[in-house]
RNA sequence: GCGAGAGUGGCGGAACUGGCAGACGCGCUGGACUUAGGAUCCAGUGGUAAAACCAUGCGGGUUCGAGUCCCGCCUCUCGCACCA
């Protein structure tokens, strides 16, 4: 027989304890067997679509997704209560290279590994509570999405946005495929860091690049975006307007292309750089009296790896081919060299090289002893070609530059830009940084690309109703971590559909950011059989209406998203280009300033803290730490915090209860919930505290998505509460019946369901439980979000500063509706205010509504 | 180098359009209740002897009033990076 203290311990009642190990798992099953988060389209309701970036299975939930997903099930359920039909699903980025390292590990088919990992990470999303229809599941890796992806590949190579072409790759040797161009990250492969060599090999592509420009336009529509990640995509894209020039060749025909964006600098263009992949560095070096040399050279440069050549202190180099060039405005004749910083991959691949005003040209030019030559002076001061250190960029007058002295550079560009185009030199063309997507993968454990090689008929797309191309089952992983693909005989020889003759099938799969590129719109529809999705569900739910997720996809995964979507338009597909509406892109997870991972030996493994404190703990932690965009510092004590919130939050709820159920005048009064108009003391407190509080929560999550503040707000309405020590106040309430007495009795209600209302969106299942403790009704979710009477939260007195001149001096209560000028001199006849101003002239009193009033002397 | 963001107590973090700097939580200190307290409740907690003064990275400015706006620096984080 322990007594358990309640306010000093004047309580002698054995009161329940807070038990989130029973009462989680009970509502969990209850949810679940009531199907309560099971949604349909229902014509006419306002939708919300709150989709959470879907996991890859790597094994185990870690922290970073348990922050993800506490953030979206508080804003799914929050607009569940705000009366929104929500769709809110989960699903697996099934394909991808860690189940095949693990087959090759521990012997494990990779659909089995998948798939076991699969069940073991349902099960710890299921033991969080969140809120997901699990009807809805999708599995990237499943014989039906495998099935309208590859149709979705056959409908865009019809459409001519897939090609096939040899091409310089971003190969990793430690994954054993080619990357992306999104997916290299400092010359290092995204997933492993490991350097990424060049290799030539045959790949697919997307052409991504036929929509730059539509993509690019897109991003100013993308508002409910962080800008941040909106200036990635346009980096990424990275339009930039210039010309292209011909600079006819010396002694032969044809001519170079050059892409420049500073024509104004062309008259003091002297020599030429080309990359050493350009094509015509054979024929131009050809006859060259150093050729070894170059190809020598050549060989060296394109040998060495991406991060080494493209890093910034790699000594600018190059080699003289032995041939000229015509400067088209000069007539006169410029050497070609090769150079190793000109990059194939931009432009055209060569650089009218002006060493005066442009830096890297600049470097070249002096190594090589080649002159200068000013075109284009500073406003102030005087160049000399002998005296520059380094090259002059910005803005000035041009001078050297023919016809064009005197103009300043910056209204010359389009003057030169229009006489090279009317005298057929060049034009202006829009160049992009955006690169074509390759897709193929070395890979097995990915989705086939459903493409057939006949000997006759060469490159013939598989029929549409042969899909999907099936993974085979029966493999054998050789160590060296090579696909298995090309060696399976029974998967590789097939027959041409068009011709019937023996054929190959290819062996390479599709990059898994495919499979990520259409998953949102697969959810409206999950079971759906006749075309990737149902157009009507895609169109009730589409677009996301909140997307969250790591910003580490503020490229590479957003941007195919959104590539795929305009596909999906043109294709007649869907109505709208732009998937997600709104995102928020969620900070890390940190511990002891580092983000938590294996290597670091500093991960907190969410199943253990949901053993120790329950799902709401962590949940409430996740949410309150950190405002959602900002990295999160993990911390032991803090979570502790969080879990003494919610038991002071279950002894208050448990505490008034116990104090109603001994009286029983007080619960007949309780139920009542009739709210006489003129409220006075104890109500009026109540009421004013309870709507004050919904009104801030309510602001911080809807409009701030500051949900750390709106805990905050609760836990300050809390404290409030427990030093007007309710159940103590209950006792003491007289038998008779009041209006005084009804009143009370109805604040106090309406303060202990509105608490718990606003705190069932962070931690559902002790909110659950606690509104089930307060009589009130299954289920908590099927109750409307508090609503607040500005009336009843606004102040009758207001507090105001007073200063003289700007320092605060004294302070005052006023009546709300108080005039001006009744303030004015109520601040004027304050004792200390007397004092500081000292019988010195008032200059000027400044007064601003409900905060200060100023005098300055 | 370019672009974006940030710099506030011992710590995580508050402060909406300029208006009580430090909400809320952690930690710490004291007290109450206790056989006990690492439970709970109450009080305190930026600095300094101070009711005054000083304090939001540094230096200027605008203003009656600046964490917030402007100018110039410093530091950190992130993205892009020889992009012609």
């Amino acid at each position: 027989m322990r007594s358990v203290c309640l306010y000093g311990g004047t309580v002698e009642e054995q009161t329940r304890q807070y038990e989130p190990s029973f009462i989680e798992p009970k509502w969990q099953n209850i949810w679940d067997q009531k199907g309560k988060y099971s949604v349909k389209e229902v014509c006419g309701k306002k939708k919300y679509y709150l989709l959470e970036m879907f996991p890859y299975p790597s094994g185990r939930i870690h922290m970073g997704h348990v922050r993800n997903y506490s953030i979206g099930d508080l804003m799914a359920r929050f607009r569940m209560m705000q009366g929104y039909n929500v769709l809110h699903p989960m699903g697996w980025d099934a394909f991808g290279l860690p189940a095949e390292n693990a087959a090759i590990k521990h012997n494990v088919h990779p659909a089995k590994w998948t798939q076991d990992n699969i069940d073991y990470m349902r099960e710890q999303l299921k033991r969080m509570g969140y809120s997901y229809d699990w009807d809805r599941e999708v599995s990237t890796c499943s014989g039906i999405y495998a099935k309208w992806e590859q149709w979705l590949f056959l409908k865009m190579y019809e459409k001519g946005l897939v090609y096939k072409k040899e091409a310089p790759v971003n190969w990793c040797p430690s994954c054993n495929t080619v990357l992306a161009n999104e997916q290299v990250e400092n010359g290092c492969c995204w997933r492993c860091e490991t350097e990424v060599v060049a290799e030539q090999l045959s790949q697919w592509f997307l052409k991504i690049t036929a929509y730059a420009e539509d993509l690019l336009a897109g991003c100013d529509t993308l508002t409910g975006w962080p800008e941040r990640v909106v200036t990635m995509q346009k980096n990424w894209i990275g339009k930039s307007h210039g010309i292209e020039i011909d600079f006819p060749l010396a002694d032969r025909e044809g001519c170079l292309k050059v892409f420049t964006t500073r024509q104004d600098t062309i008259y003091g263009a002297i020599f030429m750089s080309i990359a050493p992949e350009h094509p015509l560095v054979e024929e131009l070096s050809r006859g060259s009296s150093q050729e070894t040399q170059i190809r020598a050279f050549v060989k060296r440069v394109t040998s060495q790896d991406k991060k080494f050549r493209s890093s910034e202190d790699v000594i600018k180099e190059g080699i003289f081919t032995g041939a000229y060039c015509i400067n088209p405005m000069t007539k006169n004749s410029i050497p070609i060299f090769i150079a190793n910083f000109v990059l194939m991959e931009y432009g055209t691949g060569a650089v009218m090289a002006v060493p005066t005003h442009d830096q890297r040209d600049f470097e070249f030019a002096k190594k090589y002893g080649i002159p200068l030559r000013i075109v284009i002076q500073p406003p102030d001061n005087c160049l000399k070609e002998e005296e520059m250190t380094q090259a002059y960029t910005e803005e000035g007058v041009m001078v050297n530059s023919g016809s064009f002295n005197g103009l300043k550079n910056t209204d010359a560009m389009n003057q030169i830009a229009d006489y090279m185009e009317e005298h057929g030199i060049g034009r202006k063309t829009v160049n992009y940084r955006l690169r074509d997507w390759g897709i193929s993968r070395q890979r097995y454990w990915g989705n086939p690309i459903p493409i057939i090689y006949c000997p006759e008929c060469g490159v013939v797309p598989v029929d549409y109703k042969d899909l999907p191309v099936r993974l085979p089952m029966e493999v054998d992983f050789p160590p060296d971590g090579k696909s298995p693909l090309p060696n399976l005989p029974d998967f590789v020889n097939c027959s041409c559909p068009r011709c019937g003759s023996s054929a190959k099938r290819e062996t390479d799969t599709m990059d898994t950011f495919v499979e990520s590129s259409w998953y949102f719109e697969r959810y409206a529809s999950p079971s759906w059989d006749k075309s990737p999705f149902d157009r009507d569900a895609v169109e009730y739910w589409m677009p996301v209406d909140q997307y969250i997720g790591g910003i580490e996809h503020a490229v590479l995964h957003l941007l195919y998203a959104r590539f795929f979507t305009r596909v999906l338009k043109d294709l007649g597909m869907v109505s709208f280009a732009e998937p997600f509406k709104n995102l928020l892109t969620q900070g890390m997870v940190i511990k002891d300033g580092a983000k938590m991972s294996k290597s670091k030996g500093n991960i907190v493994d969410p199943d253990d803290m949901v053993k120790r404190y329950g799902a709401d703990t962590v949940r409430l932690f996740l949410l309150f730490a950190a405002p959602p965009d900002k990295d999160l510092d993990w911390s032991d004590k803090g979570v502790e915090g969080c879990s003494r919130f919610l038991n002071r939050c279950w002894r208050l709820v448990l505490g008034i209860m116990n104090a109603i159920k001994s009286r029983p005048d007080l619960k007949k009064g309780f139920s009542m919930a009739e709210m006489p108009a003129d409220a006075e003391g104890l109500s009026k407190r109540l009421r004013q505290l309870t709507h004050q509080t919904i009104r801030k929560v309510t602001i911080d999550i809807e409009d701030r998505l500051h949900f750390n503040t709106a805990i905050s707000r609760v836990m300050e309405m809390v404290n409030e509460l427990y030093t007007i020590d309710l159940p103590k106040v209950l006792a003491g309430m007289p038998a008779e019946d009041s209006m005084q007495k009804k009143a009370d009795l109805f604040a106090v209600r309406e303060a202990m369901r509105s608490l718990i209302l606003l705190l069932s969106p962070f931690v559902p299942h002790i909110a659950e439980e606690m509104w089930e403790e307060a009589g009130e009704e299954f289920s908590l979710f099927d109750h409307t979000w508090p609503g607040f009477d500005l009336d009843i939260a606004q102040d009758e007195d207001i507090l105001l500063m007073i200063q003289v001149n700007g320092k605060i001096r004294s302070r005052m209560t006023v009546k709300a509706d108080s005039t001006d000028d009744e303030i004015k001199n109520a601040a004027m006849i304050d004792i200390r205010v007397r004092e500081w101003i000292n019988e010195r002239p008032v200059k000027k009193v400044i007064l601003v509504k409900n905060r200060l009033v100023n005098i300055v002397v």
